[in-house]
DNA sequence: CAAGAAACTGACCATTCGGTCAGGATTCAC
DNA sequence: GTGAATCCTGACCGAATGGTCAGTTTCTTG
């Protein structure tokens, strides 16, 4: 490993190091020393630009949360009545769980320090926005409920994407495939109230 | 809150106290100090009934663990190969899910403990066997991609179900709808393959 | 070059928590 | 009743960790 690359400051390392821990081993299981080791500097460094460990996390999911937030507004003002407001809202999710997938990663398997870190609060509320879209801009309950298992299901799957045994790799042929398939379960199923 | 009713042994006392504080708070956030005061007993009595918390977490999880065993064998004696049987193995998950929810709770919101309590591990194990059964019971990549994608949607749908604002209070209409919307998203797509 | 600000560090502290231990109470067998 | 086994407890310990602080180095700026 090269000692640093001058042009990334100190700061981006810490949070960088810190996203990826986190990611891998899971906040509590991520002490400042591992974050101060994986960026090369001292633990007492770390709170220096960082007051806290809870501040730390809050800034490396600040850019995902701005894209997220984003996303939920895009969605709520364009709505998802129509078959293809829905397509492109989910395609815009998997682009969003792809390009974000470290910090979505952090927000999903923690819904439990929501109350000790700011930031993992600010995520589960626009997560609740973002199903209040789903509630209030689908039609039937059923319809809700498919649409919404759907959105879970991919960003779970995603998420963990070892369940699948998804192809990880190759993320183009991933975002082609889920959209083909998400076609088939989004769109409104020409079974129901027939 | 009475005293303690005599016909419930401490040791299952504790053992239903440790899964719904963890389940509640997470295991890293649930100390044994917790489950001894919920379980009106001392923190070192929890240690004389329970070697270690890991060895604690694992016999709450036992009924669980043993229900998902059965789940995937005879999901993986049966086959997914219609959609009859698809509608089978969806029906006795969603039993399963519902039973066994604070379990199943506990299990998939800690990911990262999967290298420190071996139940978890043994959870995490057998999931894998449910998602090699989709996996290997289903035909094209597309279905087990839709297929993979419904039951981990309904899985994480049911663990969080304030998510989707589910009607949680009514479980037989809850598994009649999930059912009913299931069916729809699991058979073989008519559109597919045409 | 000098002085102040910013970046950084090692040593240290307080707290929390899982786990141990010696011994006390209670039940059971004989 | 008596001894043993089981059940249970308070006190204590060691390790880990978030965070503080005094002081040092490095950068900036006039």
């Amino acid at each position: 490993m090269p000692p640093r690359l001058a042009c990334v400051s100190v700061r981006d390392q810490i949070i960088s190091s810190a996203l990826e821990l986190c990611a891998k081993r899971g906040i509590t299981a991520t002490s400042l020393q591992d974050i101060a080791d994986a960026a090369q500097c001292s633990k007492a460094n770390v709170l220096y630009h960082f007051s806290h460990k809870e501040d730390l996390i809050g800034k490396a999911l600040e850019p995902s949360l701005a894209a997220t937030e984003e996303l939920v507004s895009k969605a709520r003002a364009r709505g998802l009545g129509t078959d293809y407001d829905r397509l492109v809202f989910v395609e815009e999710l998997v682009d969003l769980l792809i390009k974000h997938g470290l910090a979505t990663h952090l927000v999903i398997t923690h819904p439990y320090l929501v109350d000790s870190i700011p930031a993992l609060a600010k995520a589960q509320e626009l997560m609740a926005s973002l199903a209040d879209v789903v509630e209030t801009k689908t039609s039937s309950e059923a319809d809700r409920l498919r649409f919404g298992i759907a959105v879970s299901g991919v960003t779970y799957s995603l998420v963990f994407e070892n369940l699948l045994n998804l192809p990880g790799t190759e993320q183009n042929s991933l975002k082609a495939l889920l959209g083909d398939v998400l076609t088939s379960m989004v769109i409104s199923s020409p079974t129901r109230d027939a």
